[in-house]
DNA sequence: TTGCAGTCAATATC
DNA sequence: GATATTGACTGCAA
């Protein structure tokens, strides 16, 4: 039905999201491999600059098309021709030979093979990232991020890790020349990698690039470059530095943000960062473990008694849920890989993405919150025999980490006692997505010692992204997966660890407590 | 409107 | 100096 209604009325490419422009390039693609290339465009690949501006290009990323300079296809992209977003067909036509082209993984890549294909990398989508890319490679990339097989992010990060540390090359160098990243971005994403199913397209990107990285044979002597360049051109700077009111900017790396323009104007501009007391974490996170989703009116009175702005607060809520999550994933994944050998550790096999949803699959986030509570929740029932008097006592220094899923797995199976707490009233009145678990306090569980913020900052919710694994998503490999490398990464499959099953299994238990404990409803006070 | 994903960039920590 | 953390912001989707 899709495909009928797609095919008699297709929509004008701008009014496309992402999402819906992602049959078109299938088509394009799809036709450019039956009928050959140049095929008629899709239609918004005609207006080049619909999938993004196309940046003028700098030099040194210019040169970073680096792998690609050796490909005669690719090089296009490299060589400037820019301000005319390369034809449609050609765009296409790129692509599918990238799509073709066989990627060894990184361990090969040094012996000399043929030049990858790899160069998209310094393609852009950003249009302020420093990334250098010409509108060919820019299509490239998006094109190659809708098309990619699944991708092992947790995979791929461990290797440009072990790349950049092997190499001696850091973070921000790598971040700002092959990512388009700053280090803050890069080392978030390297150390707490999502799983490809879990990842927007935008968010897939930097996995894209990294893969291609990988695989170009020459990766780390294009850094290495950069970073005997960016040297060059500081000393340089700093010799010649009589006038330094002038911005310098690096001469090989896109954009260097560290130095040069300091003592700006904007300074005054700028507010000073908020930097919130250990004693207000502890009691957002004690708020948080009875409400994960505060109604407006229990942020504004947490901000009131916390004298923060009420805007700190949801910021505040809103990174939190969203790290906590993430530190889910990584659990999930090391659990995965650690309780099976050679089972899939792959955070995309893990769960096999939207594509084939699960029931439980999105009701992931909510089931972690949930299970937060579940385990967070003794200690604050507990501690408030009444409503919500959760965060009085002087809670004990809390680390944010999290227990082995398998631990979480076991307190997860803890009786649930009867007695809900009271903040259950949160559910209620959160109005929060309806798959968004209300706080379930599980007296079962002592509040012994541990903090009810520490369990809510674990990974609990490693139960519920396990069930969401067990979602059956068959995993095809792809003609692309040749193109990123990743001969293993698509065809593991953990979705009989017996470990992952016990998890779904409690997660199924806590969500129904928690249903039950939802459908209750009692006020509650914050006080700290 | 709300929540989230993805980032930036200031600051903390190693 | 490099890396990690984290408050804030932007854009998007429901």
């Amino acid at each position: 039905g899709s495909v009928s209604d797609m095919l008699s009325r297709p929509k004008p490419w701008s009014k496309l999201t992402q999402k819906g422009r992602e049959p078109f390039i299938r088509m394009q693609l799809w036709l450019n491999g039956e009928l050959g290339q140049g095929v008629l465009p899709v239609q918004g690949q005609q207006q080049g600059p619909v999938l993004h501006s196309v940046t003028s290009l700098q030099d040194p990323l210019q040169q970073g098309c680096v792998s690609s300079e050796s490909t005669p296809k690719t090089s296009a992209s490299c060589s400037p021709a820019p301000e005319s977003p390369m034809s449609s067909s050609e765009s296409v036509k790129s692509l599918t030979e990238l799509v073709q082209q066989p990627c060894p993984p990184i361990e090969t890549s040094k012996d000399g093979k043929p030049p990858e294909p790899s160069d998209p990398p310094v393609s852009d989508s950003q249009p302020t990232t420093p990334l250098p890319v010409s509108g060919h490679s820019t299509l490239s990339i998006q094109e190659l991020v809708a098309m990619s097989p699944e991708l092992d992010t947790y995979g791929i990060t461990k290797r440009v890790k072990e790349v950049l540390t092997d190499n001696n090359l850091g973070q921000r160098l790598f971040g700002e020349t092959i990512l388009g990243l700053t280090q803050g971005s890069v080392s978030d994403l390297l150390a707490r990698p999502k799983p490809w199913h879990k990842l927007s397209l935008k968010g897939r990107e930097p996995f894209v690039r990294m893969q291609l990285w990988l695989n170009d044979p020459n990766n780390v002597e294009k850094l290495m470059d950069m970073k005997r360049m960016e040297k060059k051109a500081y000393m340089k700077r700093r010799h010649s530095s009589v006038s330094d009111s002038q911005p310098c900017e690096p001469p090989s790396v896109g954009i260097d943000y560290s130095q040069g323009a300091s003592p700006q104007p904007q300074h005054q501009l700028k507010k000073p960062r908020v930097v919130l007391a250990p004693e207000e974490k502890e009691a957002l996170k004690r708020a948080y473990q009875q409400k994960p989703y505060p109604s407006p009116k229990t942020i504004e009175e947490l901000a009131t008694q916390l004298n923060l702005k009420t805007s700190t607060v949801i910021n505040w809520f809103h990174n939190y849920r969203s790290r906590i999550r993430r530190e889910l994933f990584i659990e999930e994944i090391q659990a995965g890989s650690q309780g099976q050998a050679g089972a899939s550790d792959s955070p995309s096999s893990a769960r096999s993405g939207r594509a084939a949803p699960s029931s439980e699959g999105d009701s992931c986030d909510g089931v972690e919150a949930a299970d937060a509570e579940e385990q967070a929740g003794p200690a604050a029932a507990k501690s408030q025999g009444g409503p919500a008097e959760a965060a009085p006592a002087p809670a004990p220094p809390q680390r944010e980490e999290a227990p082995r899923p398998a631990e979480q797995a076991e307190q997860a199976e803890a009786p649930p006692s009867g007695t809900p707490g009271p903040d259950d009233e949160a559910a209620a009145e959160d109005a929060g997505p309806a798959d968004r678990p209300a706080p379930a306090p599980s007296p079962a569980a002592p509040a012994a010692g541990e903090d009810a913020a520490t369990s809510a900052a674990r990974p609990a919710g490693a139960a519920s992204a396990t069930a969401t694994a067990i979602a059956t998503a068959p995993r095809r490999p792809s003609s692309l997966q040749s193109l990123f490398g990743l001969p293993e990464a698509a065809a593991r499959d953990s979705r009989d660890n017996p470990l992952r099953k016990k998890k779904a299994a409690n997660l199924n238990s806590i969500i129904h407590r928690l249903e039950k404990a939802a459908s209750r409803e009692e006020p509650i006070e914050w006080e700290f």
